[in-house]
RNA sequence: GGGCAUUUAGCUCAGUUGGUUAGAGCGCGUGCCUCACAUGCACGAGGUCAGAGGUUCAACUCCUCUAAUGCCCACCA
């Protein structure tokens, strides 16, 4: 079976047989185990409409990448895998979907319209899924969840019960960030702001009556960007220490286009130095001014619709668009005579994260989760270190945002999501709203809804918080109850996953063993959407934290530096790469470039560098397969080492591969994955199969020789499992007939430590057999083999012929040489080999000086004297400028006396040898006449 | 307005605690289809580590400032 290995290795034979292997032998399973230590980490669950990008390939490939290594550790390991169903994502693909047919969602009504939404999940939400079996993740697919199971529905509405309960949750009229496309509030973090070319606009607002100022003017001039919302101004408002404004008092003005007359007001808030000062007020449709109208007790005027058109109190404006009306009403302030100027602006605008949609900040009722209770445990548990980020930096921003937690808004007001589990009293809601301002109504209802809990379940007459639908009025025992119309936020149900999927609040035996899981790993910009909210209700609802660990990777960007994007059109598709090059070159490459928390560049041809070794580690098992005989191999490794036979090289690989095995463990341990992949990257390829497998040559069907080459594939294939999942399982079957007597039917169900790599345990490091000593030697004999090669290269000689060569060594390395001759030999293609502690240089010979040795190449028909005096010279030179550098330290008295003995001792032995160097090298070009 | 990151070979990037000659991949040059691998092998060229100060016996590494680039945050009418 081993003779028709094919010579390249060809990923599409491979992955999908072990993938389904895997999967249906249940390897990725975990549970509860007593005996076992658990390593959990939870996905971050992507969308239901999310298909497979590289962000989502560099993140599942790290998560895999520390679920393999754990399991193999020993580890009890659980990736809980599950998806989101993402509210507005998923609400708009499905509303799309309807366009085509030339439909609307309120066409459908909102229970058609959600059946539709789950008969689109059922059909595309696992996408993604799949998608993640072709990466090779190792989830607990048995245990997949999905953020609208019937039992994290019930998490939800307990959680909101539950704050509600402590007054952390409230109702109120605020300002929101108002998509109008999307027609939804949503929260701060949903509303990112981008830098844009902006206009600011003067405008004149006419007083009243003019007989009574001292100024010559009649009018007051605001700046604004927002021309529009001009038509719901209230006031107009000037810093009271603005000297320009001082004698204006309780003067009236004339709010143009409309009529309305406004007061002007006093308050610090205003920043004298921007614009003219005064400032046009419009507590409907921004935040500050809402604040400031709220303190003067004026009312708001909301002049647009949530569409985004203006509403009738636009007055002649109304039905318009709110571009369209800021074009109209620009026109008519012109054509008035009240318009100043435009100054170009720039500044940053809100955009809807789901549909790119500038954001109006808009006056609108909504639900408020009050982030500071939460907060403040989240931010002892960082401070105090009970939870990491990788790479620490990340832990200021986590803090900064923390410290200036700002409420949640988390009522959205579109069909798909967790209703809120809030019910109305038709009978009580209309008598307690007779007569009643909403504005300071509700202003009212959040301070004492967070003075006193027994308060806050009467606050609101009429309003019922319940698990399920209630079937009278608790107050007026009237039936005629309806539910609110609103959803949560997507993020609402999110920030429970690391134990809502565990089945939360049932104490179940696996929340217990999981919870808190081991490590979070997340890209950057979901650390204040996603992380720190898991935090706050970790502590708040499990009383502790979420996980030990947050890795931060980076982000994935086109070799140019922009953000992959389909509108960029600068997509690379992990399935294409998959396709191309295989999942195992993907994640290797991807991996290796990745450093801790950078930014990842990518291009289709940096996967050639896993494709590439992926062939490598085929082709080197190829010909160890080929050339291994089954009774060879079976004898315990540490026993072998011990054998007499056991030489320089054998002991050397060893020594390497622990020592490099050590590299990786410490590289995993503390989040360094393009350093552990590089480790075996360099071990394998060049330690590995440029000199073992080379040095293995010439005894490879001795014991020792065998032994070793199998043992340190084997245990090389392990270390780089959990990197290259495929290609190891499907070279470790190939290897497994060799290795064992009588081999078990294939992949017996009992027995997964014989029949899969995945499960067999993860190396320990050999201390003993790291040997500095050997490495040393071992050195020498390299630097030997180059220096032949190095000459061969210079006077171009053909690989076909063979050298003399004389070797000058002295006595330990002649012994060390002497030993090794038939590799060098093979390695440098020599013919003739003499070594002796006084060879002499033959005449018309290049010569190489290494430290204790020198060895002598008689090349009569290929040499020039001249060039080799010139090749001599370079490397004098080289010599020279070194030499120099130490004299110059070794003769600073003050390095004498402040460096540390060590280090001093190291640079005179270091002079010594290159001096021996220099003067042998200079010896030889002498010889050169 | 605050904060963070980056600046090292032609390109893309490593470089943990300061201490011999600063590394890799790709690219480039030369020679090889050597019986595992041309997705390969061997050899080589290429860097005043963004700039300026400072700390230190010693700085790519620590500190300060400057410049360029990128990103995040902020209630910039």
């Amino acid at each position: 079976m081993t003779s028709n290995i094919p010579p390249a290795y060809n990923p599409k034979l491979t992955e999908e047989k072990w993938y389904n292997f895997w999967e249906t032998e249940k390897l990725f399973h975990a549970e509860a185990n007593p005996e076992k230590k658990p390593y959990c980490i939870v996905i971050p669950p992507p969308n239901v409409t999310g298909i497979l990008h590289m962000g989502h390939a560099l993140n599942n490939t790290i998560q895999d990448i520390l679920i393999r290594y754990k399991r193999m550790k020993g580890f009890e390991s659980l990736w809980m895998p599950g998806t989101d169903h993402a509210g507005i994502a998923t609400q708009n693909v499905v509303e799309k979907e309807l366009a085509r047919e030339g439909k609307k969602r309120q066409n459908l009504g909102r229970e058609k319209f959600i059946e539709r939404v789950w008969q689109w999940k059922e059909k595309y939400g696992s996408t993604i899924i799949t998608q993640l079996r072709k990466l090779g993740s190792s989830c607990d697919w048995d245990r997949l969840r999905f953020t609208m199971d019937e039992d994290y529905s019930r998490s939800v509405s307990e959680v909101f019960l539950r704050l509600y309960e402590k007054g952390l949750i409230y109702r109120g009229n605020y300002i929101v960030n108002w998509c109008p496309r999307c027609q939804t509030a949503l929260s701060d973090e949903e509303a990112p702001h981008k830098d844009m070319e902006g206009l600011l606009y003067y405008i004149k607002y006419p007083f009243k009556t003019t007989d009574r100022r001292p100024q010559t003017e009649d009018y007051i001039v605001v700046a604004t960007t927002r021309p529009e919302t001009m038509l719901g101004d209230v006031a107009v408002a000037v810093n009271p220490k603005d000297k320009r404004y001082k004698n204006i008092h309780n003067e009236t003005i004339i709010l143009p286009l409309v009529g309305r007359e406004l007061k002007i007001i006093k308050d610090a808030i205003v920043e004298p130095e921007f614009g003219t000062g005064a400032v046009k007020v419009t507590p409907a449709h921004d935040p500050n001014d809402f604040a400031m109208a709220k303190k003067h007790g004026l009312e708001p005027v909301l002049v647009m619709n949530p569409d985004g058109t203006m509403n009738k109190n636009a007055g002649e404006y109304a039905g318009m668009d709110r571009f369209e009306a800021r074009e109209a009403i620009i026109e008519d302030l012109k054509e008035r005579g009240l318009l100043v100027k435009i100054d170009k602006h720039p500044y940053s605008l809100g955009h809807c994260y789901r549909c790119h949609t500038i954001v109006e900040p808009y006056l609108s009722k909504q639900w408020f989760v009050s982030m500071k209770p939460l907060a403040k445990p989240a931010i002892e548990a960082v401070r105090k270190g009970r939870i990491k980020f990788y790479p620490e930096r990340w832990t200021r921003v986590y803090l900064n945002w923390m410290e200036n937690i700002q409420d949640w808004c988390i009522s959205r007001q579109i069909w798909w999501g967790h209703r809120l589990p809030v019910y109305y009293c038709k009978n009580c809601v209309n008598s307690s709203l007779r007569g009643a301002s909403v504005a300071s109504d509700e202003a009212i209802s959040k301070e004492r809804l967070l003075r006193s809990q027994k308060l806050a379940r009467n606050d609101e007459i009429g309003i019922i918080i319940s698990r399920v639908k209630p079937e009278k009025c608790p107050d007026c025992g009237s039936a005629d109850i309806y539910q609110d119309e609103d959803v949560l936020d997507t993020w609402f149900s999110s920030w429970l996953w690391p134990f809502a999927t565990f089945g939360w609040p049932q104490a179940k035996k696996d929340l217990k063993y999981f919870y808190p899981t081991s490590a979070l790993i997340t890209a950057q910009e979901i650390i204040f959407f996603w992380v720190a909210r898991m935090i706050m209700a970790g502590l708040e609802f499990m009383k502790t934290v979420p996980f030990r660990d947050v890795y931060i990777h980076g982000t994935v960007r086109d070799d140019t530096g922009k953000k992959m994007s389909k509108s960029l059109g600068n997509i690379i598709d992990p399935l294409d790469i998959i396709n191309e090059f295989g999942a195992d070159a993907l994640r290797f490459s991807i991996i290796s470039i990745t450093a801790a928390g950078q930014d990842v560049f990518l291009s289709r041809q940096k996967f050639e560098l896993g494709r590439n070794f992926a062939n490598k580690i085929w082709n080197a098992s190829r010909f160890i397969i080929m050339n291994l005989k089954p009774e060879n191999v079976k004898s315990d490794l540490c026993v072998s080492y011990n054998s007499p036979d056991m030489n320089l090289a054998d002991k050397w690989i060893l020594s390497r591969f622990y020592q490099r095995l050590s590299e990786v463990e410490t590289a995993l341990e503390s989040y360094r994955f393009n350093e552990a992949a590089s480790v075996m990257y360099e071990f394998f390829w060049h330690e590995f199969c440029d000199w073992y497998i080379e040095f293995s040559k010439p005894s490879i069907n001795e014991t020792h020789t065998q032994i070793v080459l199998y043992k340190v594939l084997e245990k090389s294939l392990r270390v780089l499992h959990p990197f290259m999942p495929f290609i190891t399982e499907e070279i470790w079957h190939s290897l497994l007939p060799l290795t064992i007597a009588c081999p078990p039917k294939p992949w017996r169900r009992r027995d997964h430590r014989l029949s899969t790599i995945m499960s067999q345990p993860w190396p320990h490091v050999q201390k003993q057999m790291i040997n500095k000593k050997i490495d040393g030697q071992m050195q020498v004999l390299i630097d030997c083999i180059v220096a032949v090669r190095n000459i061969r290269a210079a006077w171009n000689i053909n690989p076909s012929v063979r050298v003399d060569i004389f070797i000058k060594a002295k006595k330990d390395a002649v012994a060390v040489l002497a030993a090794s001759q038939v590799y060098i030999k093979n390695l440098a293609r020599v013919e003739g080999l003499n070594i002796s502690g006084d060879a002499k240089k033959p005449p018309k010979s290049a010569a190489a000086v290494l430290k204790d040795i020198e060895i002598y190449v008689p090349l009569e028909r290929y040499i020039n004297l001249g060039e080799e005096r010139q090749r001599l010279s370079k490397k004098i030179e080289e010599i020279c400028g070194i030499l120099k550098g130490i004299d110059a330290k070794l003769s600073s008295r003050d390095f004498l006396k402040r460096a540390p003995k060590e280090v001093v001792e190291a640079k005179r032995q270091r002079k010594a040898e290159l001096s021996d160097t220099l003067k042998r090298l200079e010896e030889n070009y002498a010889d050169l006449g």
